[in-house]
DNA sequence: GCGCGCTACTTATACGTATCAGTAATACGT
DNA sequence: ACGTATTACTGATACGTATAAGTAGCGCGC
């Protein structure tokens, strides 16, 4: 009923050896070691089912070969698209990838960043709504390395805290710019509530202030399709409609799509729909939605292995900030 | 540089009592402590910023206070479902949920269950597409419980391998059902190639041929909206067409649909479509998808309560099975 | 024949925590 | 006043591993 999982002692037993000797051969086949006891060894180890208690090599090492992922909502395909590009260059370093969830709620944001203090993960990688810089000091002068994907550059302080990011107003600047010269000047915009969407909207604001128009944002507590399409029934109840719809991610985007269908609406002919982040979708509605990539794969790439040169202690010292680009995409929707 | 965070040792001193006392105080005050050291300790380690080092502490207790969830592709909407499900429950008992991508592929899934037996978590939810139940024993051996989430009733043979699931082939065979009594007797399906879709595809099978039609399986290699949308480009380039398309799961009939529209198809007038899973997006299309409901919220709550028995050495002996109900969920699409 | 340098191990210790078995100090009953 | 019970701790040990330090055996040069 208890069935205690075979240790380095017993194997060690079975094989007629020291504990010690089976640590040498099992971890790091590097020291000195006997080709027949090197496979009496390992006979045994394989015999009795031995599988090495991370815990205990984790407390004598101080590493866990294993680094976090802490995204809001790991349901958006955003982040999905994120991790692939962190496992990529992580696992290729034998460090395992876990992913947590945090709502973007405060008090989950910090219950898991408060983990990897409790030596759980030697890093983490994380989108985080609602910490501030201050929030990460105990963990990055704890020791454990933390890169946050950001929306805009951050000032990064006295901190050892790297930021990677897309510079989200320029990119909705572009896209707006790019619509009033399709001839748009009516442009609604559709937001998430209480999110990190503030610079999608400011760039918004600023482009359609720039030409002229008047900035009409509609929020929703969502950032998904529901959310999405909530606030685009808002906008058709009125009487005066814009004529293109910018959606801060393509979540909302879609939802927003299938309100104006449900509507009666179509698309571009009667309302233009953009989107932000090209999520895999973004190419399947139909029409095919115009958004803004953020390349997240390969910002999930740059991010682990920014995180990868902390861990490894190849870069010390303060905290930098990178920028990644970002890309118009047009397609039929506007 | 290497700022050693502090231990229980480094608290003792600073508030002039023994680690042992601390360690007391700190974990569960469930000893006679008087009120002024309580204080003492308390504000040491607030001041030392003292956080309790897991590993440590999983290692003496052989408890990790963790779940892990394994899923093959978190990316689809289904897994999020199940993951609140696990998570309302798990964490109402103190325990944190991780969650690994699978990705469906062997050597991953086995990599993962490997994990388990390293003592990093207390149990383990799934969905294996490739594992068989003789892969579970070292695990479940080794003491750690794991409820397999599944698609048809098992035979849970020898082993402590709980095992909690929706009878797909049943379901499946209802939508078909439901189809015929709706008229149609050409409906083809759509499945992912090489995953867990063996028993929708079974049922469909037997209603079809039941009912006299032909059966029309057209598989792609993924699971999402591009295969669907790949599969139905497939069918429509057919000299005949069906009357219905069944997906094997809601991310393939959106696929499905949109691949319809774009064909200039009108759904369901000329083609209805039926999805399977009942996914958030399903309700938000349009025409609204006709779906299974699995009612993955309370799957993930079952299996949780399945898993803390186990934990908590409530339920022993061999594994069980434990069927959950499905539901036809008729919307505009059929 | 003795020290030297290898090889191939073994012994001992530490990581940070939980916990059991003590043990002073005080309180209590008779 | 004395034994016992209770309170409030302390000391020691163990969890499973990695690793530094030690050592037995042996060939070898001189």
């Amino acid at each position: 009923m208890k069935p205690r999982r075979a240790t380095q002692n017993d194997v060690a037993q079975l094989a007629g050896v020291s504990q010690a000797t089976v640590s040498m051969v099992l971890s790091g086949a590097h020291a000195e070691i006997s080709a027949d006891t090197f496979e009496r060894i390992s006979a045994a180890a394989k015999q009795l089912g031995y599988v090495p208690n991370r815990f205990a090599q984790a407390l004598k090492t101080n590493r866990t070969m294993t680094i976090a992922c802490m995204v809001p909502d790991i349901t958006n395909p955003f982040y999905p698209a994120l991790m692939r590009g962190i496992q990529s260059v992580s696992e290729a370093q034998g460090y395992d990838v876990i992913a947590v969830n945090t709502d973007g709620a405060p008090e989950r944001e910090r219950h898991f960043l408060n983990w990897s203090l409790q030596g759980r993960v030697d890093g983490v990688i994380g989108v985080f709504w609602t910490l501030r810089a201050t929030d990460f000091r105990p963990v990055v002068e704890g020791g454990v390395p933390v890169v946050r994907i950001e929306s805009a550059r951050k000032g990064v302080g006295d901190i050892a805290l790297d930021n990677i990011f897309v510079d989200s107003r320029a990119a909705s600047f572009a896209m707006v710019r790019a619509l009033v010269s399709k001839g748009h000047s009516r442009i609604a915009m559709i937001a998430g509530r209480g999110g990190p969407q503030g610079e999608r909207v400011d760039g918004y604001s600023a482009a359609l202030t720039d030409a002229g128009g008047i900035p009409d944002v509609v929020l929703d507590d969502q950032f998904n399709e529901e959310g999405g399409f909530r606030a685009a029934q808002v906008i058709l109840s009125r009487a005066v409609r814009p004529t293109a719809i910018f959606a801060a991610n393509d979540l909302m985007a879609i939802g927003v799509m299938q309100a104006l269908r449900i509507g009666g609406v179509t698309i571009p002919g009667d309302i233009a729909v953009a989107g932000f982040d090209d999520i895999s979708a973004a190419r399947l509605v139909s029409p095919a939605l115009t958004t803004v990539a953020q390349h997240q794969h390969e910002v999930g790439i740059r991010a682990a292995e920014i995180l990868m040169d902390r861990i490894k202690g190849r870069v010390t010292g303060m905290g930098t900030a990178v920028e990644m680009p970002f890309t118009l995409i047009e397609r039929g929707s506007t």
